[in-house]
DNA sequence: GGCCAGGGCATCT
DNA sequence: AGATGCCATGGC
């Protein structure tokens, strides 16, 4: 609904400035590392390029060098990993509130129902822009979250909870009690306390905020089920494997556990 | 039909 | 602190 992939782009609606504008994003063939290839349209044509650039680097990882995760020691299925994706960069949200919704939204159901949740949410609030005759969705705002009532987010067939989690995010971050978008400046450690704070979101939820939303460079959503198939299917495992040896294969992936993370679940 | 889903809380021992 | 039940719903 949101994110899109249409001939070999992957279509991305934003707002810079409270503009709309479609990031499109392909690949840049014939370099050793490939390359992103970045373009964009607005119905606006006054977009500031210096916010809509630092947006992408955050997005995209683009100040990051991917050399540094891919020589850093690890252990041979990471590698393996890195040779069959060379040059893949993680996708992150546009901001922090979207990555911890969607944490909410996906916790404890499949994916697929977690995605139709999510369309619901889009489609309910509804807020849209035109590029060539197309109609694009803008994930919901902090504020626009806010003001949706608990029985509606019901109707959607959100749980009790989900809609409790989702909505008082949303409006402690509205209202100033919470600086979801202040993360990133944060560390690692500072920032996770911050996180687990708040009622709804716990360790997996915490580390996946961190490194979808924050951009967080050593997140590890431990217990996350892509981490465990991946595991399983990589490492031979005939069942998920357990924390213990979860946590010791995440030491030798620091300081990029959310880089190895996301590597993993590419191979899903 | 039972178990699991990109969990976390509340409530026990 | 560690275990257990519960939430709500869909996919397989």
């Amino acid at each position: 609904m949101v994110d899109r992939f249409a001939d070999r782009y992957f279509l991305r609606p934003v707002l810079i400035d409270n503009n709309p504008v479609l990031i499109k994003i392909g690949n840049k063939p014939g370099a050793l590392v490939e390359a992103l290839k970045v373009d964009w349209e607005s119905p606006k044509s006054s977009i500031d390029t210096a916010n809509l650039r630092r947006l992408l680097t955050r997005m995209f990882y683009l100040d990051f060098d991917l050399n540094k995760f891919y020589h850093h020691p690890a252990d041979k299925i990471m590698k393996g990993l890195i040779r069959r994706f060379p040059g893949f960069r993680p996708i992150l949200t546009p901001n922090v509130f979207e990555s911890a919704a969607w944490a909410i939204i996906g916790q404890q159901v499949n994916l697929q129902f977690a995605y139709r949740l999510k369309s619901r949410l889009v489609e309910y609030v509804n807020r849209t822009f035109q590029i060539d005759g197309q109609t694009y969705h803008l994930f919901p705002g902090v504020d626009e979250v806010a003001n949706i009532d608990h029985e509606t987010l019901r109707s959607m067939q959100f749980s009790g909870r989900k809609a409790e989690y989702l909505l008082d995010l949303a409006r402690m971050a509205a209202g100033g009690e919470l600086d979801l978008e202040g993360l990133a400046e944060l560390d690692y450690e500072t920032a996770l306390q911050k996180l687990l704070a708040i009622r709804g979101l716990g360790p997996w939820s915490a580390n996946y905020i961190l490194m979808r939303g924050a951009g967080h460079h050593d997140a590890f959503p431990v217990g996350d089920s892509g981490i465990n198939q991946a595991m399983k299917r990589l490492y031979g495992l005939d069942k998920k494997p357990d924390i213990g040896r979860l946590l010791e294969l995440g030491e030798r992936w620091r300081p990029y556990r959310s880089l190895a993370t996301f590597y993993l679940w590419k191979s899903l």
